[in-house]
DNA sequence: TGCATGATGTTCT
DNA sequence: GAACATCATGCAC
């Protein structure tokens, strides 16, 4: 299988919705003791920090979401409803707090390690659907916050697409939120409607 | 098939 | 003390 080069720091010096797209069909490997998993990303969702009252930054910097306010291309890795963690990319420029929620994807590679690490009997399609269920396959917890994804012997990476077609993207309001609701900067891949969280009823195209 | 609900802890008001 | 970028289960239709 080819593999994608692994992005520059540059890919997240941009805008969250422009980062978000261009992340869908891209691969998210973690490296750790156990081994590795690789994740292709089909659900993605952008947060726009102090702009946003959606984002965890709209307050201003505390120490939880200070990694936001650094340099684009470092994980934000978040514990939230007291069970569950959820890796964000931060996106530029620095300062910004800007960052790209990864909601779902589908696991290429460690497959049997990622199962090993969600619920027995969980369907492979599920696996890393829904943005905790994506964290616990790829085994992160919040030491994995505040790590470069832009170097490639790092623990955590992000590859450009392997296949040269860009998938079509959906566009939709975000889950789980209850301010700035109707922003529609969810996205999805359009070719891979199993993996997903609530459907997108609608898509805004 | 679809909604309501419980688990569980950190953060902020 | 309330809210929260969630998930899985259970029961109603």
């Amino acid at each position: 299988m080819a593999r994608g080069r692994v992005l520059p720091r540059s890919f997240y010096d941009r805008a969250p919705d422009s980062v978000a797209q261009d992340l869908l069909g891209c691969i998210v490997e973690a490296e750790s003791a156990e081994g590795v998993v690789a994740v292709r990303l089909v659900e993605t969702e952008a947060y726009a920090g102090p702009d946003d009252p959606a984002s965890h930054a709209w307050r201003g910097k505390t120490p939880r979401t200070e990694v936001m306010f650094g340099p684009p291309g470092r994980s934000y890795v978040y514990f939230s409803y007291g069970m569950h963690w959820a890796l964000n990319l931060v996106c530029g420029p620095p300062g910004r707090a800007s960052a790209v929620l990864l909601r779902a994807g589908e696991v290429v590679v460690g497959h049997d390690l990622a199962r090993a690490r969600r619920r027995p009997g969980t369907p492979d399609a599920r696996l890393a659907s829904g943005p905790a269920n994506l964290a616990a396959c790829l085994g992160l917890d919040g030491s994995w916050s505040d790590l470069a994804v832009t170097a490639a012997r790092g623990p955590l990476r992000v590859r450009s697409r392997p296949g040269a077609t860009a998938p079509e993207v959906l566009a939709g309001p975000r889950v789980g939120i209850s301010r700035a609701v109707e922003t529609p900067w969810r996205f999805a891949a359009a070719d891979d409607p199993r993996v997903s969280a609530p459907r997108l009823r609608r898509p805004v195209p």
